[in-house]
DNA sequence: TGTACATCAGTGAACGCGCGTTCACTGATGTAC
DNA sequence: TGTACATCAGTGAACGCGCGTTCACTGATGTAC
């Protein structure tokens, strides 16, 4: 276990090295995130405390409070992308590749589910303003689904004749499970792979 | 277009009907939510504004602000409830019925989206003490929804094998849908019917 | 090699705000006699 | 029928808190000469 003390003094950053504090930022505020459950308890003060440093020097690196929340949004869609990219590097077979995609990105939301939660969660009043991003970053993963179904089409190893339909009710269903299955543990789910290949085999029409 | 202004000055309830605040302070938390977009705006003050008397009333029916956001997620599982037994009402062919109820479902989140992302956020840290009431009231709605399965499957119109999982396959799916069309407004969603057809037929096993 | 100086990477105190919650209270409404 | 009184359904002022943000500042670090 790892305890970062509230009181930690941060050695200040060498000059040219400002920006490392950006980055370190962003980390606190994902951490902060993962741990509270709950966007709002990103604040300022907060990220300070757990940087070490005092809460105005958040401005040198960010306009505000938002921007700081989009910051850390924009890393979760990068490493979900790369997740999910480097899964599927690892087989030729496109039935397998299918499987090791949706494999890696409902990992991802186990292991980042407030971060998850986040990156889809700019709903209608709110941050309007972030749902571009969540759109164009997600579409580069959806992408990557819909060639695979399209791909297995292909080479045989699916029925499908609509690889967009399919690859949308495959990525809802994955992201029902991995939303549901964070948010109500204490349900009867059955075996997380069992489910899992269950939708994928069934909504990618694999055979 | 109705329009309650802040200014509304509420008749004093008449002895002995003091309860009928309680119902108003719950509905107003409801309205809230759904604007706002976020259970944090869900305030004491925001909602003694909008039904028009002070702050400290609310305490005569609500021990703190988190019971009366617990009440709204009560009464969205009634409702939820409710719709989808009453649709499912509307026929007797096993398939249909299964159509028709996963119609309600998704219908119920989209015209109360975030009463219904509330119903199922009680994520890990923030409300654990929420979890059972979701859990003991989604459990009914799933339960009918598995029996729709079994039943389906017994009558020749599904060749599920195993009513539970497929239940459960259907359910994340619809969850997702639900949750994402209303996050993602911006995205090429196919059409919403075509959709939920294709996601209760292909899960629930329909021929 | 020494020194003045610009710049960088932050700090500390303060502001105004809306919040949950408490407290003592008020005034209309029923009820007992 | 009248009246004292208990009760009900709230109110108004105040508290302490953590927040985002602003402002003028400080002190170490590199650079020009």
């Amino acid at each position: 276990v790892t305890i970062v003390s509230s009181t930690d003094t941060r050695v200040r950053n060498r000059r040219g090295e400002g920006a490392r504090l950006r980055d370190d930022i962003v980390a606190a505020a994902g951490e902060i995130l993962e741990a509270a459950g709950n966007p709002e308890a990103v604040t300022l003060r907060a990220i300070a405390r757990r940087v070490g440093i005092s809460a105005p020097s958040i401005y040198g690196h960010f306009a505000d409070r938002e921007a700081i929340v989009d910051a850390v949004v924009a890393g979760g869609f990068a490493a979900l992308t790369r997740a999910v990219e480097s899964a599927i590097a690892g087989s030729d077979d496109p039935a397998e590749r299918l499987r090791l995609g949706c494999g890696a990105y409902l990992r991802f939301g186990d292991e980042h589910p407030q971060v998850y939660q986040a990156m889809f969660a700019c709903n209608g009043t709110i941050a309007t303003d972030r749902a571009p991003i969540a759109v164009a970053a997600g579409a580069e993963a959806f992408g990557v689904l819909v060639e695979g179904i399209r791909d297995a089409a292909a080479r045989g190893r699916s029925t499908s004749t609509d690889p967009y339909l399919d690859g949308v009710a495959t990525w809802v269903a994955l992201h029902g499970m991995s939303t549901l299955m964070a948010n109500l543990p204490g349900f009867a789910w059955p075996d997380r792979d069992v489910l899992l290949g269950h939708l994928v085999e069934r909504l990618t029409r694999l055979r």
